[in-house]
DNA sequence: GAGCAGACTTACCACCTGGTAAGGACGCAG
DNA sequence: CTGCGTCCTTACCAGGTGGTAAGTCTGCTC
């Protein structure tokens, strides 16, 4: 018995549709995040991609298709790097800044993301809610994971799991939003900014229990 | 549906103009930080306040004049806070969290303030540039402010002030225009977070000396 | 009263938006 | 060859956008 149609088949030869939908959706993302949903015509997406408004809505049936095909290819991206993320935290004994940083760097790695993400998350009632609905089961594993560290004594008893993962999110979300341009006057630069966040979502976690370190 | 005005009412004064004027402001603010600078038309706020839109367009020659009246508003109020925030700083021995909640407050009283805010610095090139640098002088203040209070030893010496300070800002400004809305599911509740917010502020300024008191 | 300036309306515009309808080019299976 | 599904183009549209031009009404001053 065999199978209807090879889709590997209609792949194969044809100009490459997937290639373009990819290009379509890494524009749109990095569109949305600079001009904001509203701000953002699907005429210069396709500019940008390199081929005719119609034949990109031809892929993507609408503006709002655009967006989903966006959001979606940002939630999946993210759910890899989450998974990465926990990975490196139930490994035995794992300083809290590597595991801190694996977040932080891919967000770092594209740019895009996290402006799109907040302008996804400001809108009102919009296309924010599916996102949240996405990332709340890590949010509760996350604070299972800190409950369990204060029972074991390596966190402090004051620290509010679930508030603190998602503020702590926040704040990498909000701070490599509007880290996104090179530092303007006196204003720190940005891995001045990084190290302090990072260790003020550290110090906020397990206190000063460490002595400040000597290196330079 | 804009009702036409009727001849025989009252034409605008002096003082009518005024509180258009104002109201206008208001409502600009309240719409671009819900829908964005792009995704609010001249008309829409016409609506709101009232008037129609050639009314409005004549009060401020154009959209972007709408925006920079906006802007402006939310500064001048912002800056009076900053001042009030600082006297309660150099109050002696002021409680950190008392400071920090006269700031949370502000934005809290006024939900639109933060989102519109985060709104306007994720915009890049643009209208930011001008918020930035009206911050910038406080920065340095409240930088030093901290320096001094690490010299006291009041305050942990790994802290990189500026850094801090900005961490900490946006924290604030992120979680208020994130957290406008009412929670969903499972997610914890404003009050938690705001907690928990200031809780981080503040232990990753001093460490945990004031968890100390109970002991184990 | 006349004159005038401010506040507003009516009428209008060019432009751009997201989206549709229809047909053509192309490769390929029969 | 014909038929067919996929991909894309040409042509087009209704509706909304920010913005202008010119006139109208009103209250104030002289």
């Amino acid at each position: 018995m065999n199978v209807v149609a090879t889709p590997a088949k209609r792949r194969a030869g044809r100009n490459d549709t997937e290639s373009i939908r990819k290009r379509a959706r890494a524009a749109a993302v990095r569109q949305f995040s600079q001009f904001g949903f509203e701000g953002t015509s699907v005429q210069a997406i396709a500019d940008e991609v390199g081929i005719s408004k119609q034949a990109l809505l031809y892929h993507f049936s609408s503006k709002e298709g655009l967006r989903e095909a966006a959001l979606e290819e940002m939630v999946e991206t993210w759910r890899a790097v989450l998974r990465r993320f926990l990975a490196v935290l139930t490994r035995p004994r794992v300083p809290f800044e590597e595991a801190f940083s694996e977040i932080v760097e891919f967000f770092r790695a594209e740019p895009a993301y996290p402006r799109f993400l907040m302008q996804v998350l400001l809108q009102p009632g919009g296309a924010g809610r599916g996102v949240v609905d996405n990332v709340a089961p890590w949010l509760q594993m996350a604070g299972d994971f800190i409950r369990r560290a204060q029972h074991d004594g390596l966190v402090d008893p004051v620290v509010d799991p679930e508030a603190w993962v998602m503020e702590t999110g926040i704040l990498i979300l909000a701070s490599l939003s509007l880290l996104g341009e090179p530092p303007k006057g006196n204003v720190p630069d940005q891995n001045r900014l990084l190290r302090e966040m990072a260790r003020i979502a550290g110090s906020s976690l397990v206190g000063n229990r460490k002595a400040a370190p000597p290196p330079p």
